[in-house]
DNA sequence: GAAACGTGGAG
DNA sequence: TCTCCAAGTTT
């Protein structure tokens, strides 16, 4: 208790035994806490990247149990990794996870290695990754250091803490403890107690040796960053339906945003375009089909990491040509029955919600006379439902048995 | 080092 | 409505 007095570079250490039985008593039996298997704890961390623990949870679940293993999920498809990923955002997490499992089986024997200098070599495995799968998977004694514990050190020590001396110090206070349960309790405590509002002092088990609580200003610690208002665009899309009440939907391009998800294609309207011309420019663009745009179908507000956007949606009518992937991956006619078996983003799953909710839209009065009769869309999956797994990989026809000919 | 990369909850 | 950002990684 008495060391670093001269103000140099080393920190008191806290009182880890402490923290070590608080954890013990107040640790949340979290999915990914039972059957530790690198498989689980690398899933785990995966999903929760930049992800809230009761977002993460229904994901986790679902994942590992439709992809039980390395093998089962790098045999998967894709398209069927993507669409469990559906409606969880970062989607290149997914791509790498997938990734990850093939070279594994390919190259590994479905092994992780247990060295965390050797993860890192794996698409997706950050120092952060890397270090969380191999304490908590193979007891490796390495911090891992995520926003949680860098809250937590930085006010321990009443400064902003950068990850490397983040890792530097627990090192040390981590010595001779068990490192999953080391890094997890630190996890947790910044999670229930050391919250980033409203910390629980009170309860904590390290308050001791906090000066954040002794300087009585927890919440001071880390310093907040600043970040510049995300521009919002206008984005035009198309809902075209063809004589066989079909709905045309493209495959985003990997690693484009969004990269492997389905949509409605459209694109950004340009300054001085009406949204109309901009979405009959676009699908002669990126599809080389000329269409005739009707009135709005629906409207949709949506905000990425770094920018929004306001969607409008507009029914269309095929005039002429035969869709081709030209600025995108792929592209179909789907039957709207079956647009739960494609992965979209959420802006477009608002779409898709807001057609099923006035399905009739395109026949009110004053709509143009060109519009889509029988386009009614009908229900189908959405993310966050139960698992549909043994029901999807049963089904003979795939979902491209109505694609358009000639289409990769 | 900065920017890109999704989504939803909290205040 | 608006800001901030959560079990980060990649370029």
């Amino acid at each position: 208790m008495r060391a670093a007095r001269g103000g140099g570079t080393a920190a008191a250490a806290p009182p880890i035994g402490a923290l070590l039985r608080w954890f013990a008593r107040a640790a949340r039996p979290l999915p990914w806490r039972t059957r530790r298997t690198p498989y689980r704890v690398t899933v785990a961390e995966f999903v929760l990247q930049q992800t809230r623990v009761e977002t993460a949870a229904p994901y986790f679940r679902r994942f590992v149990r439709r992809f039980p293993s390395w093998r089962a999920l790098a045999r998967a498809p894709r398209s069927e990794v993507l669409k469990a990923w559906e409606g969880l955002g970062y989607y290149a997490r997914a791509r790498r996870l997938h990734e990850l499992a093939r070279r594994l089986v390919r190259d590994h024997r479905g092994r992780l290695p247990a060295d965390p200098e050797r993860l890192r070599d794996f698409p997706g495995m950050g120092p952060y990754v890397a270090a969380a799968v191999a304490s908590l998977a193979f007891g490796a004694p390495v911090p891992a250091v995520d926003g949680n514990v860098r809250r937590v050190v930085s006010r321990l020590l009443a400064r902003d803490v950068t990850d490397d001396e983040g890792r530097e110090i627990l090192a040390g206070w981590m010595a001779g403890r068990p490192a999953g349960r080391f890094n997890e309790a630190m996890m947790e405590l910044g999670a229930l107690v050391c919250r980033r509002r409203k910390p629980a002092c009170g309860v904590c088990p390290l308050r001791r040796g906090c000066r954040a609580f002794a300087a009585g200003d927890p919440v001071a610690w880390p310093s907040p960053r600043r970040r510049r208002r995300p521009p919002r665009i206008l984005v035009g899309a198309a809902v075209t339906i063809d004589g066989r009440g079909r709905v045309l939907v493209a495959r985003r391009r990997d690693g484009d945003m969004l990269g492997g998800l389905w949509e409605f294609p459209g694109g950004k309207v340009e300054p001085g375009e009406s949204v109309t011309r901009c979405i009959r420019r676009e699908l002669m663009e990126e599809l080389g089909l000329e269409v005739e745009v009707g009135p709005e179908a629906a409207r949709v507000r949506h905000d990425y990491s770094h920018f929004g956007i306001d969607l409008r949606a507009h029914w269309c009518r095929p005039l002429r040509g035969v869709p081709r992937p030209i600025g995108c991956a792929a592209v179909r006619w789907i039957r709207p029955a079956d647009r739960g078996r494609l992965a979209f983003s959420r802006a477009d799953l608002r779409v898709w919600e807001a057609l099923e909710r006035a399905p009739a839209a395109g026949q009110r009065e004053g709509a143009s006379p060109q519009q889509p009769r029988a386009a009614r869309i009908a229900s189908s999956t959405c993310p966050g439902e139960a698992p549909r797994g043994t029901a999807a990989r049963r089904r003979s026809a795939r979902p491209g048995s109505t694609s358009v000919p000639a289409v990769s």
